[in-house]
This record gives structure tokens, sequence and C-alpha cells, in this order.
DNA sequence: CAGTGGTCTAGACCACTCG
DNA sequence: GAGTGGTCTAGACCACTGA
């Protein structure tokens, strides 16, 4: 008995209908009201159901204008972003971390102007390996706003990673992220222990802490990494 | 006037003070009774309010146990998946579609077991390219189980591509996407009007409704692909 | 077993927008 | 203007689980 809420009985039944093509794509369906009374239950509980298919993507509603079911849906998928050390260790593999380089300077005009930055904002400037299993896995290089963290001058990064300190206090940023594909340069081939030219999966992400920017990384991920998300 | 309804007014707060570390990391804030109590609501919007928090992985909900602050938050992230023709007009460009390959066959052992299907499943094979403007921006591999959408067999697949007419017509499914990189072939940087070797960014998708499998499929990417979500 | 969150109800008011 | 969905309320019962 997966469905014991009324709530996910209904969005269960609603999502029968339409994949039944009982209620085609376009169709109007029935009002809160009706489904409410068809149901036996209270309007708010329809609305709980109608509301979660809408965020999903599968309805479209609108006041006065009522419910359709979406013709051209746009799916939303759902993606988990953790800290790297629990990634790893989920897989059941042994985490490490190694510091390649670690610099205090201002930032290149490039990531000044991503972050909307002065030029002369004080940054630090990382380099780092992310091992599973001593085999490398992650390769980053990032950059941090010293206005918005100054205290992780005092972190010793050899011990925990940015990222996860980052996470863990200032962890309430918004932010953007960018999946993409690129050849390895020598440089990243030789740390990735790969060959140069491989094909790697890149992730870049900018944080924000309300206005201010937080950091900016670019992570390469070694030969092999998949990212998998549920529909 | 972003915060015109008390739950979204509940939802910004509490994020101001876990953001403000007034909250930090593992606090045990107060009950939704209580929080209904100091801004003068019901406990349902309270609830609300925590709900989606929680949600998007930055409060940890246990009954009895009461609502904390998470410590190493799993921030969810919102991916849009839409017809690929919109993708296209919505930067400006004119999408075009072609067919390089439909054939009825049985599958690969490889598409077999992932779509759990049997030896001699029927199956409709089709390789087809994705133009932005004319120049090649997808290229897909794509296995369709004519068991589960008999009809496509009757669809001219050189004028609706079979993303856009599985999406209109089995809209409802579930599935899972991997992205991952891989270095374009011979054959892949021809069709994408690129060189051998260069890095493509990958999409694969398999799609279900319910237990029967539909769709798997393979999408490369030319290069300069970026995918973009919002934390 | 007591207190938490999860859910539901019956009603209400409001904002929006179609006709 | 009327009917829709969006939200809110005050109350209720229940499932879970820590003490």
């Amino acid at each position: 008995m997966p469905e014991a809420h009324p709530w996910q009985t209904i969005r269960h039944e609603v999502l029968r209908r339409i994949s039944e093509r009982i209620w085609p794509p376009g169709t109007l369906i029935p009002s809160e009201h009706e489904l409410a009374r068809e149901f036996g239950c209270a309007r708010a509980t329809v609305n709980r159901a109608l509301r979660e298919l809408a965020e999903g993507g599968l309805l479209d509603r609108r006041r006065r204008a009522g419910t359709r079911v979406s013709v051209a849906p746009v799916r939303k998928a759902k993606l988990d972003v953790n800290v790297i050390r629990f990634d790893v260790e989920r897989r059941g593999a042994t985490y490490r971390h190694s510091l390649v380089e670690r610099r205090r300077t201002s930032p290149t005009e490039l990531i000044r102007s991503r972050l909307k930055l002065d030029r002369g904002a004080d940054m630090l400037y990382l380099r780092a390996l992310h091992l599973a299993d001593e085999r490398p896995s992650i390769y980053e290089e990032r950059w941090i706003n010293l206005a918005a963290a100054p205290e992780i001058l005092d972190v010793d990064l050899d011990t925990v990673s940015a990222n996860e300190w980052l996470v863990r206090n200032l962890p309430f940023s918004s932010g953007d992220i960018t999946f993409s594909a690129a050849n390895a340069n020598a440089r990243e081939a030789a740390l990735l222990e790969t060959i140069e030219g491989q094909a790697l999966f890149v992730v870049e992400r900018i944080t924000w802490q309300g206005e201010c920017p937080i950091t900016s990384v670019r992570m390469l991920h070694a030969p092999g990494f998949r990212m998998r998300m549920t529909l």
C-alpha cells in the first residue's frame, strides 16, 4: 500500500488518466471543486496533488483558465549536489584530497567579470585533486572571494577540502551549475592520470550569498565519470 | 514586494536565520507550533514553508525528532528537460531535423539488457541529426520499443523528430538521464562537422511507462554545448 | 507516552482572467 | 461578472520515534 494518503492516491489516479490518454495532452481537466467531490475529499487535498504534478511539468494551471494536461511537457529532473567526499564514500571507496596549489592573489579578468568583482579583489586560488582509492577522480580549480569567506585562510585545506569546508560553513547560497565536455590538456591529463585530448566531463559552479559572490570552481572529472539523474 | 504570501515570508525568514548562522548547521529549530505562534499564522502555513526548504535539502525533518538545519546539505538542482526543437528556437535559431538511418530490427545485447527486453524484441533503430540554423547541434542514436509505441511506424520521422513525437504522444513516462563526456569517433565527427577525438557532451536517456520500456537514446552534443542549471 | 511532523477537513478570501 | 486556482485558517487525527 504505497498510496496510504489521499493526495498521493489522487496524484496517482490523475497520472493514470493522463498516461492512459483518458485525458490526452491539451485536455482541460475538471476543476479542483469537481475533483474534490469525485474523490470525496477537501479541495486542499486535490490542490496538493495537482500542484505537485504542475511542478513536475505535467499540468499547466492558470487561474480562471483551469488546469490542462501539458502539450509538450517540460519535465523537471532533480539533481543532488552533494559533498564530493560523500559521493566517493557512497561508492564504497576511500576518499583523499590533495592540494596542488594554494595562492592568495587577485582574480583573472575572466573570473573578475563572472563574479562581478573589483579588479583588485582579494582572492584565494586553489588547485586540488580529489582521489577515490588513491586514483584521481576530480581535478578542481577554484577561486574563493576572501571578502565573503575570510575564515578560510585559517583552514588547513590539506585536511579538509575547500568544497567541504564551504558547504559546511557557507552552505546556504544560491548558484548556478554548468555541465560541458572538454579535451584534457597536458597538465590536466597528467594530474588525472590519463592522456592528453581525453574527453572530460566538466562541471563549473558559481555560488553566491545574496549579492556577494563566494566561489567559482571548475571541476574536471576523470574519464568514465557519469552523472545520473531521475526524471 | 515579492513576499506577498505568508508562507513565502516565512521561508525567506527561516532562510535568513540559517544563512546568517542564527541557526547554524545542526540546530534544532522551533517546532511548527512555536513558529506558527511566532509568525501569527496557522501551522499549515509554517508547514508549507518548512516542507519546501526540506525538499530543497536545507532542513532535515523527522517526526518526533523535530526539524534540524542540515549539516551537509544535499542541494537539489532542477533541470528542465525540454523538446529539443524548443531549446533551439528559444535561442533564436531555426530548427531542422534530418533522419540519417531508420531500421526495424532487434536490439543489440547492450540495449536488450538495459531495457530488459526479450532477445527478439521488435524495435525501431534511428539515427538522426538535429540542426540549428543548418549547423549540426545534436546527433542521436535511438532505440524505440515497438511494443510500447507501434504507431510510430506510421509517423513520417523526416517531418517530426522521434523526440518530439514521443514527448507529445507518450509524454508521461518515468526515466533516467545520464550525462558524460566522450571523444568523437570518425563517423560522429563527420556528422557533427568536427574533428575526430573532439570532446562531446553525451546525454543518455531511458524512459519507461510503468514497467514497459519505451526508448533508449544517446545524444551527442556539438562542441561548445553547455547545460545550465540553477541551484 | 508525549511531542513531533504529515496529513486532512471545511470553510474562507483573494487574484486573476476569460467571456 | 463569474469561476478558476492560490492561499490561508483553526482545528483534528495519525504515525512515528525519542526519552
